[in-house]
RNA sequence: GGGCGAAUAGCUCAGUUGGGAGAGCGCCUGCCUUACACGCAGGAGGUCACAGGUUCAAGCCCUGUUUCGCCCACCA
């Protein structure tokens, strides 16, 4: 599966959420899964499939590789394409392709030919990143800074003429290779020193004593040993003074003939050692220190950078960079979230040549070729002489470029460039880059850079980054921890879409996500809500549902289509629409716009959680309680079950991004759909849906239920017991409780039930007001008065606190003067409510305390 | 050293223009009620890190403090 996991799973996840949104907004995709990465990761497997039988790759050639390579992909070649196949891709993998000759490094040739020629790359000395494990140079993106503890140490080095100076250094082996000692300017004490000769112990090569601003007087001892060939910043000072390079450890990391016939040929940290100990002998190791500073490990293999004197091929950044700045500044591409945009400027603006070359056997080699006489060919095509002598002895360079060489062409490449092919018409640029803010410098700058170089225009409109997933603890997940979850195991565990809901709903825009297992029961439990209410609807529409379309077979037309112009026109019967349907309809309505709202506003986890909220404490709580009476009674049930159905599929496709797999698979199910789920249009809103007169009364419906179910509750009435339940309602109001009057009976789970202005509150009841009405439920030989008492004590108080509030509040002169009309108002009716109930449990508590 | 982010229920976290503190999990009570115990109903639980300020009104805006985290940077 190795080779499959070159993007991390959330940010996957989020792209191929996106696809299927915009997909269904009628927005053309393209996804071209797949890249260079993936090469590297075979890299990997590959090297561990050779170790496992005992080779080393670096006792290969790069033909012997390669051969091991095809070897073991033909080995797994039936695996990796069912994985492919899995994940929707097709593969047909040539030897050429597998090994990166030829198809795929046209491009990069290409451009690696364009940009040396407008001489924009390069091949110079520099100080690198050197992985000794990898036998390759890295970039600086690559090299991370972990804090280690570690040893100052102390070492003195005399002077010529006498005396002595004390340098402090954390990498004693490197001292084999100094050719200077620096000081500060700026120190009094020891400029004096300046240009005086110090004498290097164990080697006795003569030093100049120099001053240089890099020197911070107040570190360790205040001077400083300068070893230009092994570190950057001793590099710089080299070329500002001139000083000679001593290469004392090579690529393997081993030391050189030049430290020395002692140190020559051991490790660098058996070097260290060693030389701590002669050190010691010699008398000059004055003083070591326990230290914590950041030490530079190869991001991929944790191995200790060593920085290496090496000649490299590099891209010079800036020219290309100036157009990217502007292109964002000019706000032609942004940012989400937009705090990343500053991230991007400020790296633009300091921006450093690349490093492209690598020492690895897999990747695209570099395109040039030198003859005996060291002239360059540059060329897309394999020269079979030399541009300059027309020798035809000539050898291609044996590195290959860094993988981002490639993959800065991402947009645009895979599309058939530098061919103007209608694919790069079609889909370039696109819409939105989703990816990881650890990667805007490795990637995103440079896609930017390489598209407006290359393409002449910005290669996406906006840039969406996730965050990172960690694990319980908030470390970064990783092979050496070991705290990476296999996400297959994850997904046989719990589900695909479980999955990736949880995943959605749990990531904050730009923030990451810390990664427990348990949290996916959240999102397994909900696709298994939806799983359970559609298998509802469908055993109802199976068994009355069939007259519904007219005799029409299933699957004649989209429901949705047929549904439209509010909901009935060309149905087969004339739905009859109860409250509680135009209640859930207004609901599904409400619910499409605040998701459209929260994913254009890029807050995903807002529009899950809204559709989450919809599906199960608004459609599955309440609408389908309804729905039973209707279903499990007599009398005409096709109105809800087209009701039930619509409601369903609308809420599928509002689910499909989030849910994609069970949601087509159940809409596959639906008598009205014959299409794919995801060809569908992704709802906005449900046009004419709206219904503040059904939203009203769903409010005050379920104020009603849920008091009664309050008393039910408190008294431990057992949920199979039918209660005797009254309703008292405002004057002139009787008429709106008589179509809820089933509703509450069911869900109140009430056999008698009386409503009206003039219905009775007397001892032995419990009551409860909800705004102008009044719940009421007799309790024969369940009432405990001293029980009825405290409960109604502690809801005055709550109500009289309340009260007290609002009061206080609207008696603020200049609340009701300075604050917004609709905020006093509601401050107003708010009050009024209060008032009424209030009297409401007054008036109880004058029964029960009257009559005892 | 510079920049950025975070601090809200026991835990993990939402809270978009300032106006009734929310979710999931966990906990307590009662239920296998003909879709679902991966469930249903009810409930407890919060000085929104701290100190000031602006405002009729602050979790939200401003200033400062504390504690964590991330990124960048050549302190050997």
């Amino acid at each position: 599966t190795g080779i499959l996991h070159v993007g991390h799973v959330l940010g996957d996840s989020v792209q191929d959420f996106f696809i299927r949104w915009k997909h269904m907004l009628g927005y053309n995709t393209l996804f071209v899964p797949g890249t260079d990465h993936a090469g590297i990761a075979t890299q990997k497997v590959v090297e561990n499939d050779l170790a496992a039988r005992g080779i080393m790759r670096r006792e290969l050639s790069r033909a012997e590789f390669l051969e091991h390579a095809w070897a073991w992909k033909e080995k797994h070649h039936e695996q990796i394409v069912k994985q492919l196949k899995n994940l929707g891709c097709s593969l047909d993998w040539t030897r050429e392709a597998f090994t990166l000759d030829a198809a795929r490094s046209h491009a990069v040739r290409e451009v690696f030919v364009r940009l040396y020629e407008k001489s924009l790359i390069y091949r110079g000395n520099y100080m690198v990143n050197w992985c000794p494990a990898c036998g390759t140079a890295i970039s600086d993106e690559e090299v991370k800074y972990n804090e280690r503890d570690s040893q100052l140490y102390w070492i003195r080095y005399p002077l010529r003429g006498g005396g002595s100076l004390v340098v402090a250094t954390t990498r004693p082996e490197t001292m084999l290779g100094d050719t200077a000692v620096a000081v500060s300017p700026d120190d009094a004490d020891k400029k004096d020193l300046v240009g005086r000769t110090a004498l290097l112990p164990l080697i006795g090569r003569e030093l100049p004593v120099i001053a240089d601003d890099a020197v911070d007087p107040e570190f360790g001892s205040g001077f400083v040993k300068i070893t230009p060939a092994h570190d950057p910043n001793d590099f710089e000072m080299g070329e500002r003074h001139n000083l000679p390079h001593v290469v004392v450890i090579d690529r393997e990391g081993n030391m050189t003939e030049a430290a020395g016939s002692a140190f020559s040929g051991l490790d660098r940290f058996a070097c260290r050692k060693k030389v701590l100990e002669a050190l010691d002998e010699e008398g000059v190791l004055v003083k070591t220190e326990p230290y914590r500073h950041a030490v530079g490990e190869h991001d991929r293999c944790q191995t200790v950078i060593e920085p290496l004197l090496s000649r490299e091929w590099f891209v010079k950044m800036q020219p290309l960079a100036e157009p990217a700045i502007q292109v964002v500044e000019r706000g032609e591409i942004d940012f989400y979230p937009p705090r990343w945009r500053n991230v991007y400027l400020s790296w633009m603006h300091n921006i450093r040549d690349w490093c492209i070359s690598r020492r690895l056997w897999w990747g695209h080699r570099i395109p040039v070729w030198y003859c005996a006489d060291g002239h360059l060919t540059v060329a897309i095509d394999d020269p079979t002489e030399c541009a300059a002598c027309g020798s035809g002895d000539i050898t291609q360079d044996e590195d290959v470029l860094d993988t981002w060489f490639s993959s800065w062409l991402w947009t645009f490449s895979p599309l058939g460039w530098p061919r103007k092919t209608r694919e790069l018409e079609v889909f370039h640029p696109t819409d939105v880059l989703v990816t990881g803010s650890e990667i805007i410098f490795f990637w995103v700058a440079r896609m930017i850079m390489a598209s407006l170089e290359f393409m002449k225009e910005v290669p996406f409109r906006h840039v969406f980054l996730t965050g990172i997933v960690r694990d319980g603890q908030g470390r970064k997940m990783s092979k050496s921890l070991g705290n990476s979850p296999d996400p297959l195991d994850i997904i046989d565990k719990y589900g695909t879409d479980a999955f990736r809901f949880t995943l959605v709903m749990l990531s904050p825009p730009g923030r990451d996500v810390f990664f427990v297992e348990e949290k996916l029961e959240m999102g397994r439990n909900f696709v298994n809500k939806i799983w359970q209410a559609s298998r509802m609807i469908a055993s109802a529409y199976g068994r009355y549902g069939g007259e519904l379309l007219g005799g029409k077979a299933p699957g004649a037309g989209s429901f949705a289509a047929l549904w439209n112009e509010r909901y009935k026109k060309p149905l087969a019967f004339e739905p009859e629409l109860q409250w509680e349907d135009r209640w859930v309809l207004s609901a599904l309505d409400g619910a499409a716009r605040d998701v459209d709202e929260n994913l254009r506003g890029w807050r995903l986890n807002d529009a899950a959680s809204r559709v989450y909220e919809f599906f199960w404490s608004e459609f599955c709580d309440w609408y389908l309680e309804l729905a039973k009476i209707r279903l499990y009674g007599e009398g005409d049930k096709r109105s809800v079950i087209a009701v039930l159905l619509f409601t369903l599929g609308e809420s599928l496709k509002m689910l499909h991004p989030f849910v994609p797999y069970v949601t087509e698979e159940l809409w596959a199910a639906l008598p009205m759909t014959d299409d794919l789920l995801l060809e569908n249009r992704y709802p906005v809103d449900i046009a004419g849906a709206a219904d503040p007169g059904a939203d009203e009364r769903m409010e005050l419906f379920r104020g009603l239920v849920t008091a009664a179910r309050n008393i039910r509750a408190l008294y431990r009435i057992n949920p199979s017991t039918r209660i005797e339940l009254r309703v008292k309602t405002p004057e002139g109001s009787r008429k709106a409780l008589e179509e809820m009057a089933a509703g509450i009976k069911q869900l109140a789970r009430a056999d008698r039930f009386d409503y009206g202005p003039e219905v009775s509150k007397e001892k032995g009841t419990a009551s409860s007001p909800v705004g102008g009405f009044e719940v009421i439920v007799p309790l024969s030989g369940v009432a405990d008065i001293k029980a009825e008492l405290e409960r109604l004590r502690a809801e005055k108080r709550k109500v009289e606190h309340d009260l007290s509030t609002m009061e206080k509040k609207l008696s603020n002169k200049d609340f009701v003067r300075k604050a917004k009309e609709d905020v006093v108002n509601r401050a107003r009716d708010r009050r009024e409510a209060l008032h009424t109930e209030l009297s409401k449990i007054e008036e109880s508590l004058n029964i029960i305390e009257s009559q005892s």
